[in-house]
RNA sequence: GGGGUCUUAGCUCAGCUGGGAGAGCAUCUGCCUUACAAGCAGAGGGUCAUAGGUUCGAGCCCUAUAGGCCCCACCA
């Protein structure tokens, strides 16, 4: 008995409880076993706040199908996951809850905050986890990590000590980017500059005289986007060549509203051809000016409250916002006089890219990673190849960051992540950085400490993550095992965040590559095009896909025409189309297994095996070993087109309709004659004979069906997890069935022992995904074959051209001559006699060497080595036969053209490869050989 | 300002180391053929952005130009 399948898949249901067999199997756990070879991905580790996505369905995917594709292929494959605690857009998540509660994050304090964070993490860190399961994501769940856990805060202050031992980190007041909303600094990576329109506010500062007054007639102009930063100018600067203000030098002007007596200084860093040549500096609020203030000696005013109002430095301003402040000194400036013009003016402004608040450049006492000397081993690495990346034109975007790399700002102003280990002696001040609080100050000898009160940076332990994950600090038996890691599959939005940075630690911690390959994709964008954001509302929800069309579908959409680092489009057709490609798959299966039902299917001997099932089997050979090396070299989109292709056009669309008639052939038992017309053609034997061969032809063909449906499946399976393992535990149960209702012992068993599949195993697994990767074989390579029916293919396809063209019902069949000198060919058709007719909507197929019986009005396609007549029962027109043919002959003199066009051309015959010309030869015979055919059939014409 | 990338059928995109242009969707024409109408068969549709160059041979390599997108830098 077989199993009912339903007539169109349906995934719901399905999916969820092979997940559960799966992790039920613990098919996706990975233990340490010197006996094989490790293959490691780490998981970008989601948000604990995140919500699935497409960016990360496409990514997951991704990653799926590289280790379940690795499994097959017998590694030991580890995909190690885990979460990341995001510490600022968490802390910002639960800030916000916590307000709508009535809560402020002040008034909670510290220790309450966190409660509540760990809160958090307990409701919805797992969110995303079962949402990553939605997807069928493979994950070794029980070694499951979070950046946060105590593996990794110990990971993280060892590295912080140890770092600071070197001199890589330090504390230091320096300007940073600081977001007044967020209420902390950010590194620069966090910053994205936004075009905005704004204005150029041109202001001028009168010259301080000799007498120390401000002159009435003398000033210096200048232009600026950010005139409420003049509270804190310490100087304004000249390029030291200009002469129109070389007068200047050394002189001082008087800084309206505030009325203090700034130097007129000279740096190069001012372009002379830019607005007036004159720029304020003010190093507080500033980059470029603080380090103009640094070669200066100027003093730093910082002018700004962490939330971006005007602090006491700023006089009266005291207390206004920045954008209030701008308005009112602006207007001050108006009244004093001294505002030359306003122009409109479009700059890039820096925001956070969290909250898109502008960021507010300060200077402030920071902790930093000197990134100088740590950066080079990453460097080199990929510059040497150790490291690859995929595409290699990432390279280039590493190297431009590598090669501008400025210090890295770690400590951040929130509550929510690792607490920085240095501690403050409250008797002398002294700063102590140790893995624990210190028992006595080394300084003074007291022993109160303070701990600083920042955080590291959320990337700080993402870094760690290829090393920590497995166990580091511990020298576990994982680490020495699965380190360093095989791929790392990411998006190229956070190469500079994360990638970067895993290198060099991975180098700095563990004298290695934290990862072999790094393989980029790229955005997914709407159908549009345009990025899916929150806010613009444009974003599908994988999970929704998935409940509509399935987990298989959304990940085949998301797998097709993708290539590596390139951005793709999604949208519904084309998760249509992956669902029919499920239901096509389905269907096909479906087919198989009702014919096989209650039959006993043997490994036939070679010579019971047809032509055509030599040739669909000859395919998939090519097939494996073609999408095996797409797979190595991760082109996944070209790997799965090609598994498409084969399944859905020679295996169903060919090979499947060529076996109807062998199949069908013990059926015919009497009560359906007109179903069978199409083989009445074929020249009757002796019944009691044609029984046997039809019983071996019928066992070849559903083995052939069988062996051929179960690699395809496997080769399928990275992609298509849920319906390639449905079908393939159906089948197996199927044959479980037959085998115990046979005599069990004999053929049966051993035929399934030697290997219907590749691998020699396929159904001995009780699970698709634990067994075996097909391999190529050199015996199941048949190039005769494949040629021979390529050439059936071709004479099928032109007749049913030739009948469409004709406007012929398919109900009505029609006699086809094949005529040819070719004995090989001709046995070729013979072979295929059953299936040809069928096909090609034969009532009977005469294959003969001349034109014996044929009438004068046939109609005629001609193919390589053979032409075919079709004596309608209605007369054709011959003109319009001929015009048909004569076009025919156009083509083919097109051809011949090209050909010996390139045969003729000795540089040709010289230079090219030695297998071209030959196949540029074998095409000059066939289609000479085709002209002539088409030629000698228009002349008997007239 | 520097760099990357793209421009291929009406639309969205593949095209791996240079060797006769592909898919899906859409369009047109026939088909409910006992696996599948979420299907089958057939058809139309491309000067591979433009101009040069290298090569026996270029969608693919080189140069320039035009347009689109992205990243980095941030001249106030």
């Amino acid at each position: 008995m077989s199993k009912e399948l339903a007539k169109t898949y349906d995934p719901a249901g399905l999916e969820d409880r092979l997940y559960e067999k799966w992790m039920k199997n613990k098919y996706f756990h990975a233990e340490v076993d010197y006996d094989k070879t490790p293959f490691t991905i780490v998981i970008p580790p989601p948000n604990i706040t995140g919500q699935l996505h497409m960016g990360h369905a496409l990514d997951n995917t991704m990653q799926d199908i590289i280790i379940r594709f690795k499994r097959m292929q017998g590694y030991n494959a580890l995909w190690q996951p885990g979460t990341d605690h995001a510490s600022i857009a968490t802390e910002v998540k639960i800030t916000e809850t916590l307000k709508k509660e009535g809560i402020d994050k002040q008034e909670l304090g510290r220790e309450k905050f966190l409660e509540r964070a760990w809160d958090w993490k307990k409701e919805y860190g797992g969110r995303i986890i079962s949402q990553l399961k939605k997807m069928g994501s493979s994950c070794d769940w029980d070694r499951e990590r979070f950046t946060m856990d105590e593996g990794c805060n110990r990971a993280v202050t060892q590295v912080f000590v140890k770092m600071h031992e070197k001199g890589y980190i330090y504390k230091g007041s320096r300007i940073i980017n600081w977001c007044p909303v967020c209420n902390t600094s950010i590194s620069d990576a966090e910053v994205v500059y936004q075009e905005q329109a704004g204005h150029l506010w041109h202001i001028k500062y009168p010259v301080v005289r000799e007498d120390g007054t401000p002159s009435d007639t003398e000033f210096l102009t200048f232009a600026t986007t950010r005139p409420e930063t003049m509270l804190g100018d310490t100087a304004v600067a000249i390029h030291p060549e200009d002469e129109r203000y070389s007068h200047l030098i050394g002189r001082s002007v008087m800084l309206p509203i505030m009325n203090r007596v700034i130097p007129v200084v000279t740096d190069t860093y001012v372009d002379r051809e830019f607005g007036t040549g004159v720029v304020k500096i003010t190093p507080a609020h500033d980059p470029n000016d603080f380090e103009v203030g640094r070669r200066h000696g100027l003093s730093v005013i910082n002018v700004m409250n962490d939330d971006a109002t005007i602090n006491a430095n700023g006089g009266r301003f005291q207390g206004m916002d920045r954008y209030e402040a701008r308005k009112a000194i602006v207007e001050e400036l108006q009244q004093l006089g001294l505002l030359v013009k306003i122009e409109d003016y479009s700059h890039n402004v820096g925001t956070h890219d969290r909250c898109k608040t502008t960021v507010e450049p300060l200077v402030k006492e920071q902790w930093f990673v000197k990134m100088d000397e740590l950066i080079k081993p990453a460097v080199e690495a990929v510059k040497k190849g150790e490291i690859r990346l995929v595409p290699q034109r990432m390279e280039k975007v590493y190297f431009n960051w590598t090669d501008n790399i400025r210090d890295w700002c770690i400590s951040r102003q929130l509550w929510w992540g690792h607490r920085i280990p240095a501690y403050y002696c409250s008797q002398c001040g002294e700063t102590v950085v140790a893995e624990q609080t210190p028992a006595v100050c080394p300084k003074c000898g007291c022993s109160h400490f303070t701990q600083d009160p920042d955080t590291l940076d959320t990337w700080f332990s993402s870094a760690l993550w290829p090393f920590e994950t497995l166990g580091w600090p511990e020298q576990t038996e994982e680490l020495k095992y699965f380190y360093p890691t095989d791929v790392l599959v990411t998006g190229y939005d956070i190469i500079f965040f994360w990638v970067i940075r895993m290198i060099f630690s991975g180098y700095e911690h563990m004298g290695e590559k934290p990862f072999k390959t790094v393989l980029f994709h790229g955005l997914v964008r709407d159908g549009q095009g345009y990025k899916m954001s929150k806010s613009l509302g444009n974003g599908i929800d994988p999970l929704e896909v998935i409940e509509k069309y399935g987990a298989d579908a959304l990940r085949l959409t998301l797998i097709t025409g993708n290539a590596p680092g390139n951005d793709m489009r999604f949208y519904y057709e084309r998760v249509e189309n992956s669902r029919n490609f499920a239901n096509k798959v389905w269907n096909a299966s479906r087919f198989i297994m009702m014919n096989m039902d209650g039959k006993r299917v043997t490994e036939p001997a070679l010579q019971e095996l047809q032509p055509v099932d030599k040739w669909i089997l000859s395919k998939l050979n090519t097939l494996v070993k073609d999408v095996t090396d797409n797979m190595e070299s991760f082109e996944l989109g070209i790997a799965v087109q090609k598994v498409y292709d084969f399944i859905w056009d020679e295996f169903c669309d060919w090979y499947i309709e060529m076996v109807k008639p062998r199949l069908y052939a013990g059926r015919r038992s009497g009560d359906d004659q007109e179903g069978s017309a199409g083989q009445d053609g074929s020249p009757s034997a002796a019944a009691g004979t044609e029984d046997m061969a039809d019983l071996s032809s019928q066992n070849a063909a559903l083995w052939t069906l069988k062996t051929v449906l179960m690699d395809a499946l496997k080769l399928l399976h990275p992609f298509m997890p849920f319906i390639t393992e449905e079908i393939f535990c159906t089948l197996r149960d199927m044959e479980k069935d037959a085998s115990a209702a046979g005599d069990a012992s004999s053929e049966a068993g051993r035929s399934m022992e030697k290997g219907s599949c590749a691998g020699g195993d396929c159904f001995r697994e009780e699970s698709i995904m634990i067994s075996r990767w097909p391999e190529f074989r050199e015996d199941r390579s048949f190039a005769k074959e494949e040629k021979d029916i390529e050439i059936l293919k071709s004479a099928v396809r032109g007749i049913r051209g030739v009948r469409s063209e004709m406007n012929v019902a398919p109900s009505h069949k029609a006699g086809v001559f094949v005529v040819s000198e070719d004995e090989g060919l001709l046995d070729t058709f013979r072979e295929g006699r059953l299936f040809f007719a069928s096909l090609a909507y034969a009532k009977e197929v005469m294959i003969q060497r001349d034109k014996t019986g044929i009438a004068q009005d046939a109609v005629s396609v001609v193919i390589p080595g053979a032409t075919l007549y079709i004596p309608f029962a209605e007369l054709v027109d011959i003109e319009q036969e001929k015009e048909r043919l004569r076009k025919e002959r156009t083509r083919l003199q097109g051809e011949l053209d090209r050909v010996r066009g390139m045969l003729s051309n000795e540089r040709f015959l010289s230079k090219a490869p030695e297998s071209k010309v030959a196949q540029e030869k074998e095409k000059l015979d066939k289609y000479t050989q085709m002209m002539e055919q088409v030629e000698k059939r228009l002349e008997q014409l007239g």
